[in-house]
DNA sequence: TAAAAAAATACGAACGTTCATTTATTTCTT
DNA sequence: AAGAAATAAATGAACGTTCGTATTTTTTTA
């Protein structure tokens, strides 16, 4: 599987997720139209994610959002009743979207050292076509009400279990080594997540999203393969 | 060489820490009294720090900093002209500090593999030894201004390029293996970055930081290791 | 050495600004 | 025209920063 092959495969549309987020907070959002409702939200979350590529959510104002919306400050608020719950939204469903897709593509194999490769191609090709809201969700998840900070958290530790448990898998089938399953996952999640908080960094040295995600790999089997 | 002999040998004292805060910043700290300015730099910075391992810098406000520092709004601005400063004096204090002792421990040895393996244990051991001052550096330095960024992030771009050299120096003495230096040297850097932040979770796991450099180490050396 | 004077430092209320949010009004849509 | 949606102006709280005053420390005087 490539970046393109991948792209095809995972069809993640912005309709689709506002669709989602409407489902999920019918009761904060006043306006009644259906179709408003989409085409507003995608405004709204492509302002906000591109603004906060930039600065901090905190710093971002409710006008710099109005000016890159193009919602004034009033109708703003038809969408999301106060500025944090917008955070939250946000935080939600970008978590919501990484994990299920995430899931989808590694149950298509039961082959340990395929698990693997397609667990850490599957993150780093979602963590690029939806970069922003990676970004996002990792940098502004100390912003967070307290409550919903632990299911961030969680949700973290779920994505690391996911690797923890294909890993246990090979070694028990003893296609991998005895290591350290834990301090493994963790160093590959460490890796994976490199991929969209340096974003900068690889884009400068023209290292495409194929070569990093199957030098991950190769690292990974460095470690593990028998 | 293990975390405590680590802390034996490189003395970071804050009394120092302030000295040079205080050298390069005469001209906006109004106090004139050295030992006034040291002790309260001390106390300025501890309280920073404290305070923005649960929010972010400018979700601090001057009277949460002067509550928890024990000074007066006022006196706070005796040391720094505006609440920026104060960022951009930690930020490049901390900076400073990270490099020169990764220097200073790096050049004790010619062989690649000895050098590669103090670089990788010097970052894990400072950043132990430094939590705080690490994870702000890291996670304010998008709040900086524009100048200040470019200089984090070309501090950052240093760090690596020690990494690269020691790389390099082993494949050329055919220690190493022929990788990709920059790809190897990037996922090192994403490996030990993950230990101040997340340090959360690897506390919580009971994994010391000495577990956790020897297994960095080890990472690298399945990598490189011919 | 002790009291008086001067200097240095710290205090905290007050200022102007900016922000998130609300409200009154206007503009669309059907 | 009636209901829905968007606007623009208004509100009050919170912020960084300043400044006149109080307190502490140092220096001078006797």
């Amino acid at each position: 599987m490539t970046y393109n092959e991948f792209k095809k495969i995972v069809k993640i549309s912005k309709e689709e997720i506002s669709g989602q987020i409407l489902e999920r907070n019918r009761d904060s959002i006043k306006v009644k139209k259906e179709e408003k409702v989409i085409e507003n939200l995608i405004r709204i979350i492509d302002a906000t994610l591109k603004i906060c590529s930039k600065k901090s959510f905190q710093a971002m104002s409710i006008r710099d959002l109005s000016a890159e919306s193009g919602l004034s400050g009033g109708a703003l608020y038809s969408y999301f009743s106060s500025k944090e719950e917008l955070l939250v939204l946000i935080q939600t469903q970008g978590r919501e979207i990484a994990n299920r897709v995430l899931v989808d593509q590694v149950v298509k194999s039961s082959d340990p050292v395929e698990k693997l490769r397609i667990a850490i191609k599957s993150h780093i090709y979602l963590s690029e076509a939806m970069r922003n809201w990676f970004y996002f969700t990792y940098i502004e998840a100390r912003n967070l009400p307290k409550n919903e900070q632990k299911l961030a958290i969680e949700s973290e530790l779920q994505t690391e279990k996911l690797f923890i448990d294909i890993i246990n898998g090979g070694i028990e089938e003893k296609v991998f080594r005895d290591e350290n399953v834990v301090l493994v996952a963790s160093v590959i999640k460490a890796m994976l997540q490199d991929w969209y908080l340096k974003s900068w960094k690889y884009r400068n040295r023209k290292v495409s999203v194929d070569d990093y995600a199957d030098f991950v790999i190769h690292v990974a089997e460095s470690i593990l393969l028998i």
